[in-house]
DNA sequence: AATAATAATGCAAACGTTTTCATTTTGTGT
DNA sequence: ACACAAAATGAAAACGTTTGCATTATTATT
């Protein structure tokens, strides 16, 4: 006994009395089937419990439908509102997303690659822009529509959608230079295969580069993505007598980690010490002290992203590189305060 | 001229001197195929540039290397452990992994549902046991595997994992009452279609109904997941002459919020008010004061769902329901202490 | 009412794999 | 070397759609 499990395009094609073919053209071009046929066929569709096939309908090399995203990790907050803006984008264009994490390792970051590209995504939505030399070549050599996200560069491979990272680390160096510290202190991740790190760093340092400050080495300090780590890491510096005026953290987790090692120490901040941050999180405006730190609007840059993307799958002009940098902007709160003399 | 764009598995069955059979053997029974064999498919894949089309693969009804996972968001730090922790475990045993947020509107989940189905997802991860009796009938109806992922009940439709809240509330309502507090009050987000808040906000009321303790309804606080709001829906409550002892907050971030509340209202945590939270998020343990609160262990969560996931879809046998409850564990920390006498 | 133009539908050939079954090759024991 | 079993491979028929082209139904024009 032949037993078919579920209904097919054939089997509502059948009760509708129509051809697989007209069921299938009132999924994709409605406005090619009549009125009334179409509500045959719907009604069809519901009383088969018809669910249509997206992987016949992928295998015609068109559609599939979906869109990969490749992220370091879900595990925190960075990319949280990234993924979820560009998420929603994408769905209101009709595409599923695919995700994907690596855990900050770029080798992995080329397998996840692959196995998209073999779901056939449509588009690839990746993080940052260090990857390997391999993964850029299986996107151009496949002509997979991608989108870099979180930092904006004006020479970059693939499209790019985010904050000029080196102006963020500039901006908050220099507001700190405006409040008049001279000893400063700066906390940040590792910057290996992170760029965006390693750029607002650079914007850092240029900046008191060209003020004529120097940070000795034993005050730039080296922590993971924890609040814990970076409390852990910065005591030490903060219950020296000879400690900075300012502390500078590469993200405001590290911040408010430094922020509660100054504060368990009996430091008052901003008073005693003011401390700046990168990133302003959701939360960052509401700690105590409220935190300076500078705003990515990293939900702009996810929709933005998607936005891109959908552009380049579906406008078959225009296929060049689109690179759009998301302003950022300095949020002056109360962890910094003007040097006393 | 018919260009073919890519290599398909002809392409490389030939220049292999193979026939495709063998090729897609090699992929799916490598142990089927002869070492020297499999070696000279390998190089022919890798000249080629082949990269094997899932779409046709799924179309036989058999694999599609996907799992679908419904969350009602990705932008708080709620789901992100769980989903972190699914996402690679579900890797680990060779799936990709849809990810769809619906923003806590259960139509749009059954939707969600519909589409991942299009895509014939091997398995189902969905958040909560609140769901569209709709939502339900499609999953027995398609016998799709599914598991419902951060809260235990006995009594369920389909597999689940997670932490019972309403123990969770039971255990930071009897650590509150074992302080000698009385005057307590709630701060929770709102339990519409939110089965999680609902069975914390169940078993905090048993224990205090219990032990006799009443709270007024002008006590009962309501919130959305945000520091800010909880911050100032707080603040009167605090600055009330006549305030609660204690505070049990529906989650860690609201507890941040109301910790915070306090603070700049000069009041201390936790000798003036004690504040207890539920969730154990990153950072609650570093937060001044440390937050007490009860531990949920959300990666374990994600982690025991995928692997109950991939049984149900690979062993033929024991397609049962499962149903694990993941431990919850009382942290006590400094920001609740005993009533002063 | 007849004809032309247009819209709606059906037919059948793809799409790129997997799998069953048949066939060939390899290995084993004498 | 020989027969036989076991392992490796190939041929061809699926899988469930989509789509170009041919056909038929509808509408508009006179």
């Amino acid at each position: 006994m032949k037993t078919k499990k579920y209904a097919d395009i054939i089997d509502v094609a059948n009760l509708a009395n129509v051809s697989p073919a007209t069921v299938s053209r009132c999924f994709n071009h409605p406005d090619k089937v009549r009125p009334d046929t179409r509500k045959r066929i719907q009604l069809a569709v519901e009383s088969t419990g018809y669910i249509r096939n997206r992987a016949a309908q992928a295998i015609h090399g068109r559609r599939s439908g979906t869109v990969g995203l490749i992220v370091p990790t879900l595990d925190n907050a960075i990319f949280a509102t990234l993924i979820q803006a560009f998420s929603e984008q994408l769905n209101a264009s009709g595409f599923t997303m695919l995700v994907a994490t690596h855990g900050y390792d770029l080798d992995r970051e080329y397998q996840l690659l692959r196995s998209l590209l073999e779901h056939r995504v449509e588009g690839i939505g990746l993080i940052g822009l260090d990857h390997k030399d391999e993964t850029y070549s299986l996107i151009d050599r496949r002509e997979t529509r991608s989108v870099a996200m979180w930092n904006y560069h004006p020479d970059t491979r693939i499209s790019c959608v985010g904050a000029d990272n080196s102006e963020a680390g500039k901006l908050i160096a220099q507001h700190v230079l405006d409040l008049g510290h001279k000893r400063i202190a700066l906390v940040f991740p590792d910057t290996f295969e992170n760029d965006r790190a390693a750029n607002r760093l650079e914007g850092v340092l240029s900046i008191m580069n060209k003020a004529g400050v120097q940070i000795p080495p034993e005050w730039h300090l080296n922590t993971i993505y924890s609040i814990k780590n970076a409390r852990e890491v910065s005591a030490p510096l903060l219950s020296s007598p000879n400690r900075p005026t300012a502390i500078i953290a590469g993200n405001d987790v590290i911040a408010q980690g430094v922020i509660y090692a100054a504060q368990s120490l009996g430091l008052n901040v901003p008073t005693d010490i003011s401390v700046a941050g990168i990133g302003d999180f959701s939360g960052s405006a509401h700690l105590l002290p409220s935190l300076t730190t500078i705003k990515l609007r990293s939900n702009k840059v996810g929709q933005t992203a998607a936005i891109i993307l959908d552009k380049l799958i579906n406008d078959s002009e225009n296929k060049n590189i689109q690179r759009v940098a998301i302003e950022v902007e300095l949020m002056k709160r109360q962890s910094t305060c003007r040097l006393a003399i």
